[in-house]
DNA sequence: TTTATATTTGCAATCGGTTGCGTAAAAGTA
DNA sequence: TACTTTTACGCAACCGATTGCAAATATAAA
């Protein structure tokens, strides 16, 4: 068994007789070394097959050219288009990104956090977990100027950087779209209990938006989900079907509740939209394939996992520690399919 | 600004004055330090704040209890579930994930394993890109005795671990599948050119089982579409029903084109599964909740994450280098859903 | 040729744990 | 009490790259 030991600068060193900061000052490019010599040792270090040992280098300077991402999973489309975003923006700097997954735990969370710090990230991109409610463990980050930018769900509390929607404008734009329709009885599917404002925040437009055009808040439209899954969504929108009579439009605060809501409408024979008119939230992928199409409001996953990834590098490179951790509002957009066309309008 | 210095195991060194090598070997439970002595150290660490420094670790021993996991997207819903399981498996022993995507770019595969080893991880898992024909840069994992797991889209001779389904036997089930419901006229929609195996095996699956029902291959009825996309499905599906007769069955070789063809069919006034019973392929989320429901072959997505893991953990644990790469095959399922039922069999 | 300046390279400490080997102290045995 | 065994802990080298500072060499100016 060949223990291929690894080729280090310093078997390079011992080749080219140069001593090993040579060596690492060339493989940078270095100003202070001459072409030729980086020439020469770079080609000797692809010929030797050597490889960076990150390690090394992450121990030395205590930075790793790595980002943490602590988000609850990372099979939403949500959640991994962010990703997508994160690592995309991060990979064109030469940066890694180390994903972990609280599964909305609180404990898990707490749990990552450590276990990133540990790993000496240079900055870490979160959103938090449904059950947490005190944020305390992202302070190790903070107290240690490794950036931290909390996107999504995020604390109220905390003085960091955000990227956000603006979920209450989202909420209320949503509405008011299915006002413009006509709708005059709208109910609304949201989440349960959450510390993060998200949720809240879309109701708290929906009401507002309701306020706005005199139409009185039925608390009975009002459904709140214990989760925001498939089958949650069936219960609610059945809750909402069994009302005499059915409001006239949903705005559910999640394409799959939306999903839910149109589907369960059908089994029950109403017809979306002239029934009751739907609209969700996201654009999730299954929202424009469904049948009847469903509008939603758009939620630019790639562009805030881009946002995220970009304020950590830009605080990494200068060195100037911002102390303006300013809030990345990201712009939502209402998307009109058939699920809430009522007018009958025509459709791009 | 407090210039907050990490807490060392120097630290507590001086402050209990023992050995650093002590409060080393403390922390991790060796036996030769006494209950009394760890209970301390462990007290005192936990008191100053103390994060042990995982680069540090690595460096010395050359291992750092990360898995590399290097895949085309992690947007598909097959591999998020897919790396979901890995991070869990992963997470439960004590190890964190670093994910890259390839893009599917054979190019962007090469530097990104070079990443992985750089960072000297543990492990990698890895799904080959669409583009990737040559596999010699997962050659330097070999070498260096880093346990290398491929999965779902495998290269063909690399001896190492794999993780795949049989896909054969799946594209033969599914298109027994549709014999069995009365299909005749089975049309096949595929990804076109690719270097992995498994759509070719599907396509195996599927000519074979033909065969041995004495149906007749009919080229025209076999598709192949530049990418798996909903966009490229609706084009395959027209040329599909611009046949004369159409199709009576379509195994389609995934969710999301078995998608479009459903929608396709509707939109051009056929029944499914009356006038053409259709099955897809990984069983996603998308493929319960259309309407019809489409019937789908499973693809155990979260259990092959775990599965590979499973391999690297085991690997990394016992030292002893299996010469046997063995492939570990996953089982599949036929899902029958309405889109295939024709014989209107009771579902559950 | 001499001095000043620019260019190039080397020395050696450093980052923070880990671990082989050696020794001191405590416990056990004759 | 003397000797062996066990238990507990310390010393110091090591992992591989980085970097401040000093030194050597080359080049330019006087």
């Amino acid at each position: 068994m060949e223990e291929n030991k690894d080729v280090t600068i310093y078997d390079i060193a011992e080749k080219l007789n140069l001593a090993t900061s040579t060596i690492s000052r060339a493989l940078q490019d270095h100003h202070t070394i001459s072409k030729k010599t980086i020439k020469k040792v770079k080609e000797t270090a692809e010929k030797m097959g050597y490889v960076p040992n990150t390690l090394a280098a992450g121990l030395r300077g205590n930075k790793t050219k790595t980002i943490g991402v602590l988000i609850p999973t990372i099979t939403q489309p949500f959640l991994s288009s962010l990703i997508s975003g994160i690592e995309i923006a991060a990979q064109k700097s030469g940066y890694t990104v180390i994903i972990m997954q609280s599964h909305d735990s609180y404990k898990e969370e707490v749990n990552m956090a450590k276990a990133l710090y540990s790993n000496r990230v240079s900055g870490v991109i979160s959103s938090l977990a449904m059950e947490t409610r005190d944020t305390s463990h992202f302070d190790q980050f903070i107290s240690n100027n490794i950036p931290l930018v909390f996107v999504d769900r995020v604390p109220k509390n905390f003085n960091t950087f955000r990227v956000i929607i603006d979920n209450y404008a989202a909420g209320y734009k949503a509405t008011k779209h299915l006002i413009d329709q006509g709708c005059t009885r709208i109910a609304h599917l949201t989440a349960g209990s959450e510390f993060g404002n998200l949720y809240n925040e879309r109701k708290r437009g929906y009401l507002e938006a309701l306020n706005d055009h005199n139409i009185p808040v039925d608390e009975d439209l009002i459904i709140y989900l214990n989760a925001v899954t498939y089958e949650e969504g069936v219960k609610a929108s059945n809750k909402l079907f069994d009302l005499n009579p059915i409001p006239d439009g949903v705005f559910a605060s999640g394409d799959i509740i939306a999903v839910s809501a149109v589907q369960t409408a059908k089994k029950r024979g109403f017809k979306v939209p002239e029934d009751i008119a739907v609209i969700g939230f996201n654009n999730d992928p299954i929202s424009q394939i469904i049948d009847p199409n469903i509008s939603t409001i758009t939620h630019p996953a790639e562009k805030m996992g881009k946002a995220s990834a970009d304020i950590i590098l830009k605080n990494l490179k200068s060195d100037k520690k911002d102390d303006v951790k300013e809030i990345t509002f990201l712009n939502t957009e209402v998307i009109i399919r058939e699920s809430s066309n009522k007018l009958n309008n025509k459709l791009p």
